[in-house]
DNA sequence: ACTTAACCGGAGTGGTCGGTCCGAATATAC
DNA sequence: GTATATTCGGACCGACCACTCCGGTTAAGT
């Protein structure tokens, strides 16, 4: 792959999480190329398919957060389940865009999101269950509640930008709620 | 107005909600009018543009909230706050569209679904109070903290259909939250 | 029953967006 | 420096969608 091939590749990368994290999906590839300073045959060479790109912002997207969740897994456990989580919900912007993923035409569900998307589900669940052996959260609940109530707080702060009180303040109930 | 405009008036409406549902605010309007059974011209007698059409459905789907909250006010404070959370994330499905109506082209905020958004967040708020005086609920979290994870909630199962357990779940960890 | 004013339906229009194609430009190898 | 394989760029195509327009239809008042 030649050099400035992999840089553009990049470049248009950057611009999809930024365009689609304004305007979810409806964010057109003409002003990505745009945004990028690339032609809009460059975007479709990397990217064959609309599907393909948004698939690949995401994916970029989890892996950094799971990355991240793997880089805290050294501090203290219930700080570092927080501080996870407040990531999550502050780069929420870009999930919004999986709510149009999972309802792409005809019900297809891409395999890599979707992979993406389990891995970080892992990361999540490591630190978890060291909070949990740690005593900060209680024993009885799963990745999948975490999970569920994280998206949604992530969702409705990308929807709507609430004061920064009162999304520390839904946080904490939240965290209430998974003590002991 | 004649009897078979208001009745078609009606039918056009349904079917948006169940349209926008299932497919957010890219469902197409004959897609709508076809559901409806009436033409394509009907539909925009009704509703000069397509925004009026979102924002009329929203506002219907506010405004059937505010209703059940108020009849709920007379019976347990916090039984009745937690089946209007429950009515609030299971009808989830038509809020999704609210991601578009936020951020339409050149960011205005249009009037209607604001107001109905308001008078849903006090009849939410009635509730809460007297769920607090009742002593159920911890007196220091305001409507706005309780909006933002119902909201979330709602979201986040419309997004993906989470099992009904897990759901659940989810609900009574905020509820755990919440309380004193 | 008859009139008429309101309503209905759907073919047609302009514009946008995803995706294609190929001549021009450029990086890399020798 | 030259050759050539790769990449770039944007005019172009087809599909779709919000919205218009007007001839035909129908409810409602008398």
């Amino acid at each position: 792959m030649r050099a400035d091939a992999q840089a553009n590749r990049d470049r248009i990368l950057e611009a999809a999480e930024a365009v689609f994290s304004e305007a979810g999906e409806t964010g057109s590839t003409d002003e990505i190329a745009r945004r990028a300073g690339v032609g809009i045959g460059t975007v479709f060479r990397h990217f064959p398919t609309k599907q393909d790109l948004v698939e690949a912002t995401v994916v970029r997207h989890f892996d950094e957060l799971a990355a991240q969740a793997r880089a805290l897994s050294a501090g203290d456990p219930a700080a570092a389940l927080r501080e996870l989580i407040e990531t999550m919900v502050g780069t929420a912007a870009t999930k919004i865009l999986l709510v149009g993923l999972l309802t792409d035409s005809s019900g297809r569900v891409p395999e890599a999101p979707v992979q993406a998307s389990q891995r970080l589900r892992r990361a999540v669940g490591t630190l978890l269950r060291r909070a949990q052996q740690d005593g900060a959260i209680r024993s009885d609940v799963s990745v999948d509640e975490v999970y569920l109530l994280v998206r949604g707080l992530a969702l409705a702060t990308a929807q709507r930008p609430a004061k920064h009180a009162t999304q520390r303040k839904a946080l904490d109930i939240v965290l209430a709620g998974l003590a002991p």
